[in-house]
DNA sequence: TATTGTTATACTCTATAACTATA
DNA sequence: TATAGTTATAGAGTATAACAATA
C-alpha cells in the first residue's frame, strides 16, 4: 500500500514530532536540572525580573486566582526573593520586586537549566547547530503572540 | 567594542534560546490546549497507552512516590479510564491498563495538542517546514536516553 | 459603588510513616 | 524478612467566597 503524502498530513505529523520534542525537552529540564525552588516560583521570579509588577498582574499573567498569587508571593517574601513596597499614590496597590537573593538565585537557576540543554549540545557539528539555531529563531518567531 | 564570538558561547547561547523556546511552547500547549484531565493524569494515560504496567512502575517513571500513584490511578479508575487487573502468580502485583474510554480520551488530548501547534505552523513555507523537520529528528536524537 | 489585595475555608496532589497481604 | 500496594496523616498549591481598605 503506498504511503499517501499531504500537505495537510505533512504539517499535522511535524506538528505531532515538534511538540513532542519540545515537551520531552521541557519536562527532562525541569526534572533533571529541578533547582532549589517550586516551578510556580520560579516562572513568578521570572516574571518580576523583566519588571516590576502587582500581585494581580503576575495573577493575571500566571492564570491563577488572586489568593494564590498572594500565597506564593507571600512564601517568596519569607524567602527573602521578592520584596513588597507600597503604592505612592494608591493606598491599595503593591509593587513586587527582586530582591538581590532573588535575582542571583533566578540567574543559578536559569545557568543550570542552560547547562544541562548546553550539554545535549555538545556532540553536534558546527552545521547541525547552525541548524538548530535557524530553527530555534524560527519557533520563537512562529509562537509569539 | 568588537563581540567576542566563541564556540563555547554560541553553544550557551543556543542552549538557552532553545530551551526557552521548547519550555515556551510546552507551557503553550498545556495552558491553551488544556483538556479534560490533569497534566499528571495525562501523563500516566500516557504511559499506559505504550504498555501495560503496576503502579510501582509508574511512580519510579513519573519520579512520584507510590502512595501519590495510588491515589492518581484510583482517580483514573474511578473515571472509567483506566483498569485494574491482578497478577496470575502473585497477589501483590496490579497490572494497569487504559480502557476504551481512556484510550480514547488520551487520543483526543493529543489531537487537541497537535492542532495547537499545527495552527502555529500553518504559515510557513515547504522550505521553513523542512527545516522544522530537520531539527525535530536533531532534537529528538540529542535528548534520547 | 468599584477595585486591589488579603483572609477563611475546602479540595487536590504531594510526601513520609505505618499497615496489609503476599512471597 | 523483603516486596507491592494501600491507608493514615500532614504539608503545599489552588480555588471560590467573604472581607478590608482605598479610590
Amino acid at each position: 500500500m503506498p504511503v499517501v503524502t499531504t500537505p495537510e498530513r505533512d504539517l499535522v505529523a511535524l506538528a505531532h514530532d515538534l511538540r513532542i520534542a519540545c515537551m520531552r525537552i521541557s519536562r527532562r529540564v525541569r526534572f533533571e536540572a529541578a533547582g532549589e525552588i517550586a516551578p510556580h516560583q520560579f516562572s513568578v521570579l521570572a516574571r518580576l525580573a523583566e519588571q516590576t509588577r502587582t500581585p494581580g498582574e503576575l495573577a493575571a499573567i500566571e492564570q491563577v486566582s488572586p489568593p494564590s498569587m498572594t500565597r506564593t508571593v507571600g512564601s517568596l517574601v519569607d524567602q527573602g526573593l521578592v520584596h513588597r513596597a507600597a503604592d505612592a499614590s494608591d493606598g491599595r496597590v503593591v509593587h513586587l520586586s527582586l530582591t538581590p537573593a532573588g535575582q542571583a538565585l533566578l540567574k543559578r537557576e536559569r545557568a543550570q537549566r542552560d547547562a544541562w540543554m548546553a550539554a545535549r549540545l555538545e556532540s553536534l557539528s558546527a552545521r547541525e547547530r547552525e541548524l538548530l539555531r535557524r530553527a530555534t529563531d524560527l519557533l520563537g518567531r512562529v509562537v509569539e503572540r
